[in-house]
Order: C-alpha cells, then sequence, then structure tokens
DNA sequence: CGGCACCCACGACAGATGTCATGGTTCGCC
DNA sequence: GGCGAACCATGACATCTGTCGTGGGTGCCG
C-alpha cells in the first residue's frame, strides 16, 4: 500500500484526485490539504511515501514546502504537480529535491504511474519540459531584478516599486531596463510574460 | 441514473473528477472531452441530461458553447465550473442560460450536489459571488474599450494596437484611457487586472 | 592585488503614455 | 427634429518609461 499526501488549493480537484487515486488497489489518500503550511504538520502526523505537491498555493508555495519536506521526512518522496508547464517550475522543482514532475493536462493514468514509479525509486520527467528546460536556461535574472520585476508584475509603478524596496526611482529603472534586455523583452509587460512564462518570478 | 457531460482542458483533472463523480451511485459520466469544440458533437452523440463545463478552455470558451448547448439540446442542463470566481463569469454564465455555477474551490461534496440540484431542476448559485456580481456590476466597457483593453493584456504597445484594430494611435489611447478611468485604475496594466479579475475581458 | 559581477545612484534624452479639449459621424430614442 | 451614447480622429501637453553613460560601493575568485 502507497500512503500519499495530496496538497492541492482547491478543494475540488483535490477532492477528485483522492477519489481517482482511492480507486487504486495499492493507493492510499492518507492525508489532503489545501495550503503550503499544513503539509509539514500533516506530513509528520500521517507518514506518507508520497507527496503529491502542487506548485502554486496560497501562502507558501509547493516548491518551497518540496525543499522543506526533504529535510523534515527524507524517506518521502515528493512529485510536483501543476498546471502550468513552465520550464522554470521544472527545473526548480528538481533543484528542490522532487523525484516527479506532473502536468495536469497529462492523462490520468499518468498520475497513479507516476506514484508507483517515484515510490520505487525511479524519477519520473515529463521529456518535453525536460527539454525546454535546457534551452530556456536557467533564471537569467539577479535576485534584485527578480524582484524588482515581480513587484511591477503586480501593477506597481516604478516609484511604487522605489518606495517599497527602498530605491531610488532610476535604480528601479536600471534593473527593469536589465530585466527586459535580458527576456529579449521590449517592454515591462512583455518582459513580465516571458519571466512568468520561463517561471523565473 | 443522471448522464454527465463533462469539459475540461486539463486532462487530469477531467478524469479526476469523472473518478469522482462515477463514486456516485445515481450519476454517470457519459462522455468527457478536453475543448469548447467537441462538446457539441458529443452531446448530440450521447444525450446528457447534464453538461459539467470550464469556462476556461482553449478555443471556444465555455460561455459561448453553454448558449450553443442551450440552442442545440434544451433538455440538456449546464454547470459551469471554474477556477476563478470572477463576478463577471458568473452572471456571464447566467445570461448564457447555465443553471448552476460551482467554483473549483468549493467542497467536493458541493459538484455532485449541484448536479442533482440542476438536474431535478433547481438553480445552483454562489451566493459570495452573487453577491459580487451585483456590487461589482455589470461590464463598464464599451465594446471597442474592451477590444483594446484586451489586446493591450497581451502585451501589445499602442502602435501595435493601432495597427491591428486599424485605428490611430490617438483613439487606440483614447479608448484606453476611457477603460482606465472606468476601472478606477490610473494605468493600463492595473485597468488590465481589474477587468480580468471581474472578467469584464 | 586585479579583474569581475552585482548592487546602487545620478543625469540626460528620445519615445511612449495618459489626459484633455475639440470636432466629426452614425445610430437609436423620446 | 433634438438629444445622448458610442465611435473615430487630431493636436497639445505633462508625465512616465526605457536607454545610456558615468560613477562608487561591495564581495568573490584567480
Amino acid at each position: 500500500m502507497i500512503r500519499v499526501l495530496l496538497a492541492d488549493d482547491q478543494a475540488l480537484v483535490r477532492g477528485a484526485m483522492a477519489a481517482m487515486l482511492g480507486l487504486e488497489r495499492d493507493i492510499e489518500v492518507v492525508a489532503d490539504v489545501g495550503t503550503g503550511e499544513e503539509v509539514l504538520p500533516a506530513a509528520r502526523r500521517t507518514r506518507p511515501d508520497v507527496a503529491l505537491l502542487d506548485v502554486q498555493m496560497p501562502g507558501t508555495d509547493g516548491l518551497t514546502v518540496a525543499a522543506a519536506l526533504r529535510d523534515a521526512l527524507p524517506t518521502c518522496r515528493v512529485v510536483m504537480c501543476t498546471t502550468f508547464g513552465r520550464p522554470g517550475y521544472y527545473t526548480r522543482a528538481m533543484a528542490a529535491g522532487a523525484a516527479g514532475f506532473v502536468v495536469k493536462d497529462a492523462p490520468p493514468e499518468h498520475l497513479a504511474d507516476a506514484i508507483r514509479r517515484v515510490h520505487s525509486g525511479l524519477r519520473v520527467v515529463d521529456p518535453v519540459l525536460a527539454a525546454q528546460s535546457r534551452t530556456s536556461g536557467p533564471n537569467p535574472l539577479t535576485e534584485r531584478e527578480r524582484e524588482v520585476l515581480q513587484a511591477a508584475s503586480e501593477g506597481a509603478t516604478v516609484a511604487d516599486i522605489a518606495a517599497a524596496l527602498h530605491l531610488s526611482g532610476g535604480t528601479v529603472r536600471n534593473h527593469l531596463s536589465a530585466a527586459i534586455s535580458k527576456t529579449n523583452a521590449t517592454t515591462r509587460a512583455e518582459a513580465v510574460r516571458i519571466a512568468e512564462r520561463n517561471g523565473w518570478l
């Protein structure tokens, strides 16, 4: 029996996935939570063999949780599950010690499959994403650039960002300019889109 | 036995929802499709009692499909299902003739419940969303403003939009200015965010 | 130590953006 | 017919944005 912990912020799909996995003879869902913060306590309590984590969650995101979980329960294998097949997510998930990566576009059978493989010590990779993550490369943005672009992505103006990060307006524009150039964009908005698509934010 | 058609672009969650609904004694999933275009043919073939449609789908979106389905199979009731509880989606879904509206945050039991209620002739509404849709009101943007803002949301500059819509740059700026003012925003980017949140795009 | 990368800042400039005033057209409605 | 709403357009203006050059500070590595 493979003990599975489920983490996804959308209760409906979480319940649905639990139902689907429950149909499998060798899989047992022992816990399901809706936020990143709940994962660790639930995992300590239920000792799952595999944790299925959504990347996007309110509060602590799945990637951070994956790393923490790896430290707290080294025997528990992690499968990341996400709506968006962004190359950056993939690489970051692997860096955070995930053993598998499944996009929500994949055929349903893939999920139970991935859980079994990961449980038996194998790694489950999405070949398309793996290729993309090689071509798109690692995050080219420096920490400051990422921070500034992130703020801009939420609709903040230069003045807003400058105030929030205690910088001068000129410096903010410099960082934005660098980010725009590194993403091969021509506008701030475009840079945001590209960075988001690659999971660089 | 309630015959249900499932439409959601993410195969994994579609399969999971099918599995969950399959556990219910009185519900039978007779078709499941991944795009808006496939809905009508599948519905004609399988004659479902209830269609569960995701709002966001590649190609034809769920709201359009709902209206078409209402014309083609008037006996088939429609439940809209979506990740984002945007007030505009709710009102548009109701206008398109949907009988129910479920957000993916809702507890899993709600889904089967909603299907049963809708099948028995009732309407299923999300009280929170209904309230929001009253306060946020109907789409204040004119068709042109919506069109221009939509283009801007995809990262296009004024010049790009002007070229795409065969307008002068000044006109585009005027429409954008009007949209910004109507959304109580101060920037184009902010206007986009607000409009998206309300489902006005 | 001398590079090198990153961070911060200032100034200046072209171009884009948001606002406003003004004027034209069409269409539906009282 | 008069009126208002939506559409398109122009020109002018203040402001914001993106770019570039320059300079100074830190820390790391060969």
